[in-house]
DNA sequence: GATGAATGAGGCTTCATTCAT
DNA sequence: GATGAATGAAGCCTCATTCAT
């Protein structure tokens, strides 16, 4: 299939994919989310082959948006600790911003339906901060452990810390730096 | 003096439940639960009266299971760190032995299946593990903390403990170690 | 440019419905309808949302070409004991040639099925036959009763006299005349 | 199957039916019906061997009862007249005052799932009532129609009457009496 | 007999995908 | 290419009836 002309349309499927997904499941019907897009229910799979298709672009989409937010403005020169502060507070920010963003990927993460390649895609995009997470435990108590599981934990922190930032959201700043400060204290 | 209802058919649907959705997710249909549990298709519904009933009933199953693993054989004196290694050790322990029913506890807790009922009823049975970790951060950095937030982060690292436990179930029990040891290091 | 609707389709199932209804009542499953009109069982719903919905405009079609076909060819300017023959004949007529539709129009009827709205459109398609009605009883000894028990009344004598008519077809017209006399003995 | 003791849970499914069917139509499931008599689901099967045959038996029931009022207290000695109007006011208040056995009794009339015999049965109850009919007609313009066609219309003013009694019911004395007039018009 | 759990065929409806226009 | 009607397999759930207790 010819790649469609414009860029317009199949942004407009993915982001009303976000919003009917955030409700309705991953379950939602392709007719659905063309709908909310504007765009007559056959023409979607002009724009993606098939549902499946869909879901792991838009599961791309959104990762790579939240590395490239997190990523942004990163300052060349600093302290390593500065650095990653700058990432994670980016980072928690925008999940903050855009939590239907962020539960969607999580439904899609878990789902069956990305496929491996995808996964592996997703992963690159996080490459830069795998590198900013890697210098930052250099010398510190978890300089031994495995990469991967050290990049586990950081997710994992971050998206308790996200989740309270979410629900707590006059007190946002607060919990991202305590989030960041246990962070820390783990790795360095 | 009907036939009394089974209990085994409850339990053997609940378990078919939790091994079809691994493979097909939480779309899978009732109707190969029910095979797989050797229950005709109709019979299901005696049991639950819908499909989201039998996954808010797995789900309350599961996390049920999880806490009373984690939570067995705790020794009423010791020190907090050592009880909470105990905890933490049955519990990353089941994870790991039992990955399906973590994988189908994660898809239900991600899912829009899963009822604000259940989930209350779900966190109390977390109950005595909230109380642990209260107790065990309450001289460390985090004491002013929100018990929320410091029980999320727990979670969330936990989380990631297990996912590299499986992943690498050679080094599961350094890798519980280690998990453990970042933990206390952020609250302690 | 899309394949537009066929509106042959829908008459299709509308008449499919007819006669299905008739041997095997209201409770005839969808299926089969779609399968008496040619047409496969997912397109029924794009031409009727529900089955309650097509039972609606069943409804409606019905007492629609009842009511147009009893007011057709009505002369302008004849007596109105004339004009109200000319309509009962039409009217009469037209239940003993399609018995099928009358039964179910009556099975419709009584049913749960048909919505207020419904019946409230049904009973504007017989306007003219009720203003019909009002002029004729205008002096006769019903003339002060409300013109909707007269209508009910001029209804159900209809109806016996369609009953009687169908089942003793040979002296129809006789049975028409009869009925229409009775009536007019009633009102005039 | 042998006649159960008592007729007590008969009779308690019967009226039980009554009250379903009026909200929920012929299709309302046996269980439902069972419930609201207060009787557990499989003894329904025990008063009677299919749904159908319950219908059946309500059908005849509810014919019984409204023959029976109509024809209670019945002078032996009074004018034709008379006589008729006492039957005609015990009917069609017998409609008003339990508007749900009417409706039943139509929805069950027009149901496939009325035997002939019960319907031939049903007619047998109204004999009396017929041959009051036959008498009152045996002047009248109607006196050569055959008889079956009088019941018919007289059935169906009755049920016209019926259905503008209960509608506005703070006339229904008047109602029943204009009803009967045009009834008396028709054939006497 | 009384009870209510068990059964499995079948109903209505949904939906990803195709295709006529 | 764009459109939306068409398709039919499949899903959830219902229910009359049977039967173990």
């Amino acid at each position: 299939m010819p790649r469609p002309r414009s860029d317009e349309k199949r942004i407009a499927l993915l982001e009303a994919a976000t919003r009917i997904i955030v409700t309705q499941g991953l379950s939602a019907p392709t007719a659905g989310i063309a709908k909310e897009a504007g765009v007559p229910n056959g023409s979607l799979f002009t724009y993606f082959e098939t549902k499946t298709e869909l879901l792991n672009q838009l599961y791309l989409e959104l990762k790579s948006e939240m590395a490239g937010t997190a990523l942004k403005g990163l300052p060349a020169k600093a302290e390593p600790r500065e650095r990653f502060f700058r990432v994670w507070r980016n980072w928690t920010n925008w999940a903050v911003t855009f939590p239907e963003k962020r539960q969607v990927l999580a439904q899609l993460s878990v789902s069956g339906e990305i496929t491996a390649q995808s996964r592996a895609d997703g992963h690159k995009m996080m490459a830069n901060l795998a590198e900013l997470a890697d210098r930052s435990r250099a010398n510190g108590p978890m300089r031994k452990a495995p990469l991967g599981f050290v990049l586990a934990i950081m997710n994992s922190v971050a998206e308790a810390t996200m989740d309270y930032m979410t629900q707590d959201s006059t007190n946002a700043k607060k919990h991202c730096k305590e989030g960041f400060d246990a962070l820390w204290r783990m790795v360095e």
